[in-house]
RNA sequence: GGAUCGGUAGUUCAGUUGGUUAGAAUGCUGCCCUGUCACGGCAGAGGUCGCGGGUUCGAGUCCCGUCCGGUCCGCCA
């Protein structure tokens, strides 16, 4: 036998056991005659004391960092307690040891606060993931999975594996391929998600399915972005939009639950895809803090039902606003005291190329109710107090204005929004809020073709309101600058995104199960019939036996765990994660391969460069 | 595809205006130490300054190229 306890488990109350402990040696502090030695598992780390009689065989096979060992001894209370560590009342007096493996000295130290950069961590990934820190995130990750098996298994889901090996559709994310040798010439292509395949389960009966299943998508990478990644995938059929919410804003709450031990008895609030463009600049608004926008000047047509107040900032001949398209203004909480120089790094910021800002006009509401702003020449103290109150902003409070183009200001004052709640502590790690983003558009432009590609999926069916919109209308765009005109600009989708503080953690939508609709919209994204079959023929066929009405949500399982562990990188959550070029530099893939394998494959390569 | 920051001891980093033998901490090795737990003390080993080229009497330092890594934009239905 290897081990009669962990070395996490001893305590006091086991004094005078005998126990044999197998793990590695974390740490060694040799005292003349006596060693303690820091002896680490899965579970913890227990003291163990070499007395003298120990010495000589000591000698013989000296130990080292991380070697493997197995000790016998008694549980012993210490003389000097730790309480500091679970085990830190008690230490094994040893009788005997076996050195069960050496190591060579680790490149890193294996803590909490370890020396080794990132690169480094990863490349000894497995000696990485000894550390407790990285150990924590993975157990965490598993009650994760736990919790959501345990909730959609108590209602009725079931899980059903979906193939890996499928057939590329270039619509979205680009696609990994897999040669196929069996049938020279042609590829399979790994799932960005098992949407398809969900949906025929629907159509043949299996009314809650769910996989948490890992997806592909070979796209450039981010600290939050791998090319492999998992989902948390559900699909429900005869259900509408309210039901999808409910069982799955219960779901996220039960993870709270059994994940954080936190309540979330709180509404999950729900807001239009319009109203978050509207209120935050941003299709995933963090709603832990306020400072929302105040549209000061916006495009008619972009938000039509919105009261038009830029004559609290035109009349005045101040060019940078009058010229401007859009106009946006957010009010820092208590930054009124700003000094010139914050002022001006602010600037700076929007004006990096990643923001493309022009500059940044602002006002201090001084605490005295008087106001100094960067456009004193323009606006009188009545009109800066005007501008003050649209703003809703409070003696002692900045405002910020940002003006011009709308796409472009309006994403360059949520990043501001964003960036000064990080800098004003407004984007508290352990709270958490929830919220459902509803009514997103249907279809998005797309510059490069001229056309309308689907912005969540061509499943996605449109609001019943819209149908008609969309079958009555050419999708063809006529005038590219004025795309935003075209009818099929306003078209709203059944679709919903869960948004947790700020991240999208989730997506789905109530898909089209009519083979017509679905035609329609295949051809509205500008497949003709011919494509159509060759592409989805499937699913069209299936349509024509019966599909029933269904719809579903997919999570992003990775960062929905670095989220609640309080991280921004989801490598931390993931075992083997791969770099930033979609490297795993531990096995140093992806490599070249035989020249066998491409003769069997029969393909040839033709590298640029 | 683009922007930007970085690459110096096993590791994390410092290295001034281009100037003698490239430093610190930690880790490692040896010796001392019976209550440590970030143990302590003494001594020692450890470097192709990512790679290639250039400027210069002289390059870790300046210039050009290249490779690798981080962050961000585009992209990610």
């Amino acid at each position: 036998m290897f081990r009669t306890h962990t070395c996490g488990e001893l305590r006091l109350t086991d004094v005078n056991k005998a126990t044999t402990l197998s793990g590695w040696v974390q740490t060694i502090r040799k005292f003349g005659s006596i060693t303690f030695v820091d002896l680490r598992d899965r579970y913890g780390i227990t003291q163990l004391l070499f007395s003298e009689t120990l010495n000589e065989k000591l000698e013989a096979s000296p130990l080292g960092r991380e070697f493997v060992l197995q000790v016998h001894g008694t549980v012993n209370e210490r003389s000097n307690k730790n309480n500091h560590m679970p085990t830190g009342e008690i230490e094994i007096l040893i009788n005997d040891f076996t050195v069960l493996n050496k190591s060579i000295t680790p490149p890193f130290t294996i803590q909490d606060d370890t020396d080794g950069g990132d690169d480094l961590r990863m490349k000894y990934r497995f000696l990485d993931l000894r550390r407790q820190a990285v150990r924590k995130n993975l157990e965490l990750r598993y009650a994760v999975g736990r919790s959501t098996r345990n909730y959609l298994h108590e209602q009725q889901f079931m899980d059903i594996e979906t193939p890996f090996l499928i057939k590329s559709t270039p619509e979205g994310a680009r696609d990994f391929v897999v040669p196929s040798r069996m049938n020279p010439g042609q590829f399979y292509a790994l799932p960005q998600s098992p949407q398809t395949f969900k949906q025929l389960l629907m159509v043949s009966g299996y009314d809650r399915y769910y996989q948490i299943v890992k997806c592909f998508r070979d796209e450039d990478l981010r600290s939050d972005r791998q090319p492999e990644f998992t989902q948390i995938d559900c699909e429900m059929t005869f259900v509408d939009q309210e039901d999808i919410l409910n069982m799955f804003e219960n779901l996220i709450k039960r993870i709270f639950k059994d994940v954080k031990n936190i309540d979330y008895n709180d509404l999950v609030e729900r807001m239009t895809w319009e109203n978050a463009m509207w209120t935050y600049g941003n299709d995933k608004p963090d709603i832990r803090f306020g400072m929302k926008l105040c549209n000061l000047k916006f495009p008619a047509h972009t938000f039509p039902a919105q009261n038009d107040i830029s004559n609290l900032i035109s009349g005045v001949d101040f060019k940078v606003f009058d010229e401007a398209e859009t106009v946006i203004a957010i009010a820092a909480p208590g930054c009124s005291e700003y000094t010139r120089k914050q002022t001006d790094e602010l600037t700076e910021w929007l004006k990096r190329p990643q923001i493309g800002m022009k500059g940044l006009v602002y006002i201090k509401c001084n605490t005295d109710g008087t106001f100094k702003s960067s456009v004193d020449k323009f606006y009188n103290e009545e009109k800066l107090k005007a501008i003050a109150d649209a703003v809703n902003a409070k003696a002692g409070d900045l405002i910020l204005i940002l003006a011009g183009a709308e796409e472009r200001t309006r994403k360059a004052t949520s990043e501001l929004r964003l960036h000064l709640g990080q800098q004003l502590g407004l984007r508290k790690i352990d709270e958490f809020k929830l919220l459902w983003v509803l009514d997103f558009p249907l279809f998005e432009y797309a510059e490069e073709d001229n056309r309308w590609v689907a912005r969540h999926h061509p499943f996605t069916s449109p609001k019943p309101s819209d149908i008609a919109t969309m079958i009555n209308n050419n999708p063809v765009i006529e005038n590219a600058a004025e795309y935003l005109k075209h009818p099929y600009a306003n078209i709203k989708a059944n679709a919903y995104d869960m948004v947790l503080n700020g991240n999208e953690i989730g997506g789905g939508s109530i898909r089209i199960f009519q083979k017509e609709l679905q035609q329609k919209m295949f051809a509205a994204l500008g497949m003709d019939e011919h494509e159509q079959q060759h592409k989805f023929g499937f699913l069209l066929g299936a349509f024509e036996y019966g599909a029933p009405p269904h719809g579903g949500i997919a999570f992003g399982f990775d960062r929905l765990c670095s989220i609640l562990g309080g991280s921004e990188s989801i490598r931390d959550f993931i075992a083997f994660p791969k770099n930033n070029s979609g490297r795993d530099v531990m096995i140093d893939a992806p490599s070249s391969i035989d020249e066998k394998q491409f003769e069997e494959l029969q393909i040839k390569l033709d590298l640029k460069d």
